[in-house]
DNA sequence: TTCGCTATAATAATAGTATCATATTACTAT
DNA sequence: ATAGTAATATGATACTATTATTATAGCGAA
């Protein structure tokens, strides 16, 4: 509900949208040169000062570097801000989504114990009452896919957030945004919520008493156990080749 | 080498620069209103293409959003886009440096050991190579400073490249950055470099042997050591209260 | 008559376009 | 090597289109 809106979403997202998927996709690799502004302007449809921003932006992501008389050019990939969401969701889209989301499982396995050890260790009645509320929410929601997916996001932001630490919180929001760039896949695991719902009264179980390991082992668990629900998904599905196609073929006539 | 060009470092990444560092800084607190455009063009002595163009990219860091009419206003800081290198060093420079240090301390003492763990695992003989060359280089660079802090990063980044996870590697540079934020107190350690360089050592021999546990162990001794020091010359130079002035009074006259 | 609601018009700001001037820099010829 | 030149980004200015808020007029019911 927010980058489906990206078709009306104003002609500058939409420039930045174009180019910088493609340079994510590899159709602009690394060292290619672009027209100059002027020429892309004219071929794109759009102002030279739409053409401006968008390539302005897109060099804020490290996505391209641009010298007078050089032209514009694609950065290499290690200077890629991987961390910026519309960098992230271009990436999920255009790779495979299977080998995306096994690293971001990755850094999951590794951040999200840790938050809620850290979230036990400094417990307060506030946390733990929302983070019960929150568990109740996708108790009942649990026949009801897109809100049970709703509020274990919600579940699991709050967790970061009880862990008290910000820049903690914020790569759980870059997590976040990886998950919802594959969440079309991750509705369809059959029987997940049963199963990884008393997962997560555990992890509030032992926040509320204060168990820092315990909060820790259990979150181990409930990621290790819903990484492989949506990996065997993708497996079987064979998802993995096709790149899941985010835009129409050209929004810019 | 990057930011102190800033200055003649174009009109528009000084505007950004300007307001950016103003929004995290609370002069411009969330909810606050900008004049128009055009006013803000007269008032900061730029063209308004160049304070258009600065909008969006704070627009796109989520620091502000812009509507018809409605203008200009300053997002609420929770849809602030942390893990962007400008928005984490606006961060660091406005707030207490100790307080910042201690949250990505607090990361560091997440990622880098399961980096270290990853890289243990998936040891290759190149990546063995490179540490061992970058350990050497900070053996020889003891006595001076600039050069010991960047082999030390380098080090450290080549230790999550060979993690072999890009997701992971990209919080590294998010953490470098906040670093180098700090550089200018870090070298101020006493005699730091000598007591962290044989822990490096323990780190490249633990991937060296495949041994996943003692690569961890010995990251985390190394992380609790240099934050310690850091935070310890931090207290001492009451440098606590004093947020770092990394622009001068007015860039924009 | 007065209160309150709705629809419409006025308004003010961003979004987008067009064009011109300037500064920077890579290439080239000397 | 060095200076000149052409290509290109960068900055400035004026103008048009779109859109969202606000005010106002009109109308209906108490």
């Amino acid at each position: 509900m927010d980058f489906d809106a990206r078709g009306g979403g104003g002609l500058r997202q939409r420039t930045v949208e174009s180019i910088g998927y493609r340079i994510i996709d590899n159709t602009y690799p690394p060292g290619h040169r672009f027209a100059s502004q002027d020429e892309l302007s004219v071929e794109l449809g759009v102002s030279r000062t739409v053409v401006r921003e968008a390539l302005g932006l897109l060099r804020d992501k490290g996505l391209i570097e641009s010298r007078p008389k050089a032209g514009t050019v694609v950065s290499d990939c290690r200077s890629w801000n991987l961390l910026d969401p519309d960098v992230l969701r271009w990436s999920i889209a255009a790779r495979s989504a299977m080998t995306t989301l096994r690293h971001v499982a990755e850094v999951r396995l590794v951040i999200e114990p840790a938050a809620a050890r850290l979230a036990a260790r400094r417990r307060s009645d506030e946390t733990v009452a929302e983070l019960r509320s929150l568990h109740l929410a996708m108790t009942e929601a649990v026949n009801d896919f897109a809100r049970y997916i709703a509020a274990d996001l919600a579940f699991h932001d709050a967790v970061f957030r009880a862990a008290g630490n910000p820049v903690l919180a914020h790569m759980a929001e870059t997590i976040r945004v990886a998950l919802e760039g594959s969440r079309q896949v991750t509705v369809q695991v059959p029987g997940g919520p049963a199963t990884t719902l008393d997962l997560h009264a555990r992890v509030v179980d032992a926040i509320d008493g204060h168990d820092d390991d315990a909060a820790a082992r259990a979150m181990t668990e409930l990621i290790e156990v819903s990484t492989d629900d949506l990996l065997r998904v993708l497996q079987s599905d064979q998802h993995n080749a096709r790149p899941a196609r985010i835009m129409e073929a050209s929004p810019l006539a």
